[in-house]
DNA sequence: ACAGCCATGTAACTTGTTACATGATTTT
DNA sequence: AAAATCATGTAACAAGTTACATGGCTGT
């Protein structure tokens, strides 16, 4: 539940109804993923089902009905524990381009693994140069350059890989078609 | 429908079935999420509502039957298109470091925030001590290399982030609580 | 008055995940 | 004979995503 302890990490500043905390994600994650209204809904009802949150004023300042959420005692507990929570980096490595890779060597062979990974490589350095841009203009927030930072760092790794990837295609190809 | 692209993928050396299929993957994506056995068939099921594969013949060698899959003409043809097709980098970043960090900031303050960081620093450390004796162990395959190393490079990344975001966090509270 | 947006919600659907049922084969 | 494990499958559930319905307010 990735956006259930967002939102309970937004509403511990207050009540709030679904719209707020939308506009709230949206601002304070300047890059991430945008998040569809709906979401925002069908999260908060599973948060009240769960009992970490509950249901507050009804204001009605123009415009429907707008329920805004508490959090509970137990939502806040929740929160406590997610916040101080350390993620164990996941002993699973989650490669999307080895996993292409592979299955482009068993179903091609080398010309058409070594293609993919060029192809993406341009990819790569075209995103990296967007990202580049966001971080020297000049009116770009601190949570804003620290996301571009981590976008750029990854790619990096990215284009790492796919240059040893690609210099060691033939050797692969022999692994996997012994 | 990201496993179902790899069961085609693995399906483009001939009919397999189910439990063979989980194996292939189990072999050829060494340090990858494992999957469920379950998950496979599902997926199986689904790839057959879409005509992207077609039952084979059955067998019966030990044990209960077993209905093998092939690929169909529009599964060959959705595979291709998919080998080729290069994944534009997403312009979103997710960082769910960032987000943990933010909402500590909003919810706590500087030295919890801080402090998950820290925490979160050495456990990154920790892993990569364990990847790098994969890399360095003699009989790890050029695959098992590949994945330690592409994880290693992303944890470094990860670093770099955190400790950028540590050298800031006071500018960043800032920023969150104007 | 009409168009368009604001805000809330419902319903259907997709992928992934867990728990479990079933029966057969192999091992002890 | 009992236990383990092989292989297949079903059912239920979780989280996310899309499409859409509703009704009020705002701007022209």
């Amino acid at each position: 539940m990735a956006l259930g302890h967002v939102l309970l990490g937004l509403l511990a500043q207050g009540e709030r109804h679904g719209y707020d905390l939308k506009r709230q994600y949206d601002a304070r994650f300047p890059m991430a993923k945008p998040i569809a209204a709906a979401q925002v809904y069908a999260t908060l009802e599973r948060l009240l089902r769960d009992g970490l949150v509950a249901p507050g004023g009804t204001e009605r300042a123009g415009g429907p009905d707008r329920t805004a959420y508490g959090m509970t005692a137990a939502g806040r507990q929740e929160l406590d524990e997610w916040l101080a929570q350390v993620e164990p980096p996941s002993p699973f490595v989650s490669n999307p381009l080895a996993v292409k890779v592979t299955l482009a060597l068993l179903v091609a062979g080398d010309e058409r693994a070594a293609g993919y990974l060029q192809r993406q490589r341009a990819a790569h350095l075209a995103r990296m140069r967007e990202y580049t841009r966001i971080t020297t203009h000049p009116d770009t927030s601190l949570a804003g350059v620290l996301a571009a930072d981590y976008a750029l760092n990854h790619l990096d790794a990215d284009l790492r890989w796919i240059d040893t990837a690609l210099a060691r295609v033939a050797t692969l190809a022999e692994e996997l078609q012994p």
